[in-house]
DNA sequence: AAGGTTACCTGCCCGC
DNA sequence: TGCGGGCAGGTAACCT
């Protein structure tokens, strides 16, 4: 489910539900997700005092000091919902507040995993420490990217899915970023014209807020809305549409895999250069 | 050292 | 209707 918009909508979400609850127990499934959980013992008695994205991390700061970091995988849900409420498939954690809400973390294909550290050691953390720029940021720009792809012979498509490089652009915004900047994905990732670097720079983040924003106006409906690819589906322009008209020149939309993922593009807006 | 492949896990969709 | 194969929006551990 989760890239960078999504996670983002989640936290958006979550903040005005729990900022502040203070926790009391913590259940789970006896199933691992991707690694074991963490020993949630020192954050019981100790109040959520933030929670923000760091990349497609949710990081939940309590008032010991230390910070939850969790990562959704690919199926990860987060849900706030009454301690009454029965449990349902794939809820795999809970976290029970004095409140009487809970948060159930939900995910069917158990990629997802959370891990515990102080919070002033977060950017040293192993999941951290090397990853790339966030794409939001002014730090990420034209230049940034001629730089860093410099000696990168991948495709311009895997290089920015790398989170190394930026983090954030998951399989379908590297498409659709990819097509709003007329490159083709297969086009070597140090190849491109310094123009097209700050061009595809500039659609990341068009695309990015984009989607932030189309999520946003679904926050409201916040529970149903998480996990749901719609949202921001509509508005598509090469993802999913194998064989459809492009909608700039009307060529039929084509498919290829790079790197083990799908990749589509039109041939004709994309053009080698 | 970069790049390619594989693995993790379940559910769904498609073709036979 | 049933079954097997392929595929899914992420990440990192392996190899070479």
């Amino acid at each position: 489910m989760p890239e960078l918009p999504e996670v983002e909508t989640v936290v958006a979400g979550l903040k005005p539900q729990i900022t502040g609850a203070k926790l009391v127990s913590v259940s789970d499934s006896g199933k691992n997700l991707r690694y074991p959980l963490p020993d949630f013992s020192t954050l019981l008695q100790q109040n959520i005092q933030r929670v923000e994205r760091r990349a497609k991390y949710l990081l939940f700061y309590f008032e010991n000091g230390q910070t939850l970091i969790w990562h959704l995988g690919m199926t990860g849900q987060f849900h706030v919902l009454a301690q009454h409420e029965a449990k349902t498939k794939h809820e795999h954690v809970t976290l029970t507040f004095t409140d009487g809400n809970t948060l159930r973390y939900r995910d069917t294909r158990r990629f997802g995993y959370a891990g515990l550290c102080d919070s002033d050691d977060l950017e040293q953390h192993a999941w951290f420490a090397k990853l790339g720029v966030e794409p939001l940021l002014d730090d990420f720009s034209g230049d940034y990217l001629r730089d860093i792809l410099k000696t990168r012979k991948t495709s311009i498509k895997q290089a920015i899915m790398d989170n190394h490089v930026v983090v954030g652009v998951g399989n379908i915004y590297a498409s659709e970023s990819l097509f709003r900047a007329g490159i083709h994905p297969t086009q070597v990732a140090n190849s491109l014209k310094p123009k097209q670097y700050a061009l595809l720079v500039q659609h990341i983040k068009t695309v990015l807020a984009e989607a932030i924003e189309a999520g946003g106006s679904t926050i409201s409906d916040f529970v149903k809305a998480v996990g749901k690819p719609g949202y921001f589906a509509h508005s598509f322009k090469v993802y999913g549409r194998e064989g459809e008209p492009c909608h700039t020149c009307k060529k039929p939309i084509e498919k290829i895999i790079l790197g083990g993922r799908v990749s589509f593009f039109c041939s004709k807006c994309q053009m080698m250069k």
